[in-house]
DNA sequence: ACGCTGATAGTAAGCGCTTTCTACGACAGG
DNA sequence: CCTGTCGTAGAAAGCGCTTACTATCAGCGT
């Protein structure tokens, strides 16, 4: 049905070698003869066959990202910036959702494997279970060895795995959240942290405990949700009645749901109970009170970690790129009123 | 360096062709042949190459999504829904940003065309200006007489161009909502629309235009914005000292801005000024006050485009696949103060 | 004049897979 | 026993491109 090179080839009088080389412009063709392929590369309305093209090459203008979810905005912040720098070097980006399912990312990662595309982007990331990690580890192994770029974007590499990783800051950025909390005066502690296992959820309740034993505490529970507003929701319900001055969130999507089931309990926030979060989602600054949060570079992050995945920046030996976070302070946090003392 | 199918034939002592069929499972082989091409298989960590099966095969694994921008969750709820689908095809998706660009839109699809991917589903818009609905009629045309499929997810199809379009009822959710606003008593309303131009902004202010119609009003503004929540706080700032009683905005994102802006001032919403928006954005319930907006089925709708664009559902002719919109009565919205008169 | 060089263009050998067509036993029917 | 069938497996021809390698033809130095 559509043009072949061959097609053009015979239309414009010439072989299908001259056609490719004007196509690709990695070859000198004269004037004249360049002018007639494009003539006839018109009339016809070629459209390079993009498989034949990867087969002969042994490469393709493709990456794959792997997120959780797309539709949260935590990652589909990453994902924008990582399509974007693919863009600007002329690759296709495919977006592959795992739901957080170890299984679906080896599948994904199989998919893209399989499509030899030029680098994959892992973000996110699940439970890490041995069996999981040695599975993805041979999978980045074979990667690595067919040329495939892979980088981790805010999750670290496996053990023994040389990937650059784009490594954010939780650990500081909790640690901040934590003693700014403490600073404020609050003595008894909720932290409604990630799905164990998680590395972000563990990477940031580290930060919160190191802030702690920093300071003085009389109460600190931590419990744990699932990085959904739903999940914060909950567990606010269970912590409402529990006499903590301030909770803190994994995330802000958790610390949206907190707030809510607060204020239906008809708990005011900051001034019965605070609240933190973490990520700062555009948001953050829409709910009233404005949140407390901290800041990731989650844009900058994974445009890096695309760039280097396109093959534009080349980074060498297991690097861990360090990205800051950064300590939003607003409103959702105040002291504490002195009760009942 | 990864092993082709000759090496996983040699290993097994069998031809490619018997190779190729265990794999693909689509002709006898028996028993015991399969069993040695199988350990072969694993010994190897034989991995497809998806271009050469593509070239051969004439069909790749993947789809293509096209929209303004997967940070924006207007569209990451989309771009979700179709991967979502798209994926239980066993299907890749690649997603490309066009940042409301027509050249973007245009380089992409040309892009996906190239890779031959097997349907292309086209979400968001931009301004449609005839030398853009030529250029992009031509795409679609080349697209479809390649067998590739093509669907419209939120914006009309172009004049003449027979494909499936799924159609959200932005129409009449304006219509319902501007209805809603006029009946709880506001007489003098401002609506910040979106990008002039655009098929969805031309959509919601035909609808609140016929509301405004069938009610009874004095003053009534219409401004442009761009669907971000910064030129909704723009555009609130403007009107803030209008006199208006209600700002409609063209969707939630402005609607958030318009809030903000108008808290700025020290307007109360909705004593002061009441503000309503459209989509139903999972924020629109955790801002203060609720957001009184539409609710569009997204994600439905998007499955709906990705398992047509698959080709797991196959639609005939120029199908027009209505979505409802529901309206999401909330707290912004209030009757006006009795005022001045 | 003659071989050389440099600039262009053509030839053809793959890239790794799918698939049609053919080959080969084994087995049953006449 | 011969032939027609059925069940498997192999041979080989592409799919549409890229890219050595080769060929051609000016122009040039000697």
């Amino acid at each position: 049905m559509a043009a072949t090179l061959a097609d053009v080839a015979a239309r414009a009088g010439v072989s299908t070698a001259t056609v490719s080389r004007v196509l690709n412009g990695n070859y000198p063709v004269s004037a004249v003869t360049r002018e007639r392929v494009h003539r006839a590369l018109g009339e016809l309305d070629y459209v390079v066959n993009g498989p034949a093209r990867a087969l002969a090459a042994a490469t393709t203008e493709v990456i794959g990202v792997i997120v959780n979810d797309v539709s949260d905005p935590f990652f589909s912040i990453q994902a924008s910036g990582t399509q974007w720098e693919a863009a600007s070097a002329d690759l296709l980006a495919v977006i592959c959702n795992t739901a957080g399912s170890p299984s679906d990312e080896l599948k994904y990662i199989s998919m893209l494997l399989r499509q030899r595309v030029r680098g994959v982007v892992l973000t996110g990331g699940s439970r890490e279970e041995p069996e999981h990690l040695r599975a993805i580890t041979k999978l980045i192994g074979q990667a690595l060895s067919a040329g495939t770029k892979v980088v981790m974007c805010g999750r670290p590499a496996p053990p023994d795995v040389d990937v650059p990783c784009v490594a954010f800051d939780n650990e500081g950025g909790a640690r901040a959240l934590t003693r700014h909390v403490l600073t404020m005066g609050h003595k008894r502690i909720a932290y409604v942290a990630g799905p164990a296992g998680n590395s972000t959820t563990t990477a940031r309740l580290a930060g919160h405990g190191k802030a702690l034993e920093e300071g003085e505490v009389e109460t600190s529970v931590v419990v744990h949700g699932d990085f959904s507003r739903a999940s914060g929701f909950d567990a606010a319900m269970e912590l409402a009645d529990s006499g903590v001055t301030a909770i803190i969130a994994g995330n802000d999507l958790m610390a949206l749901g907190v707030i809510a089931a607060l204020r239906q309990r008809g708990i005011r926030v900051p001034q019965d109970i605070s609240v933190a979060g973490f990520d700062d989602l555009p948001a953050a600054v829409d709910v009233v009170p404005a949140l407390t949060t901290v800041r990731l570079p989650l844009d900058q992050g994974a445009r890096r970690a695309g760039r280097i995945a396109s093959g534009v920046e080349v980074v060498t030996g297991p690097t861990k790129l360090w990205m800051p976070a950064e300590l939003m302070v607003r409103e959702s946090v105040a002291p504490p009123r002195r009760q009942t003392q």
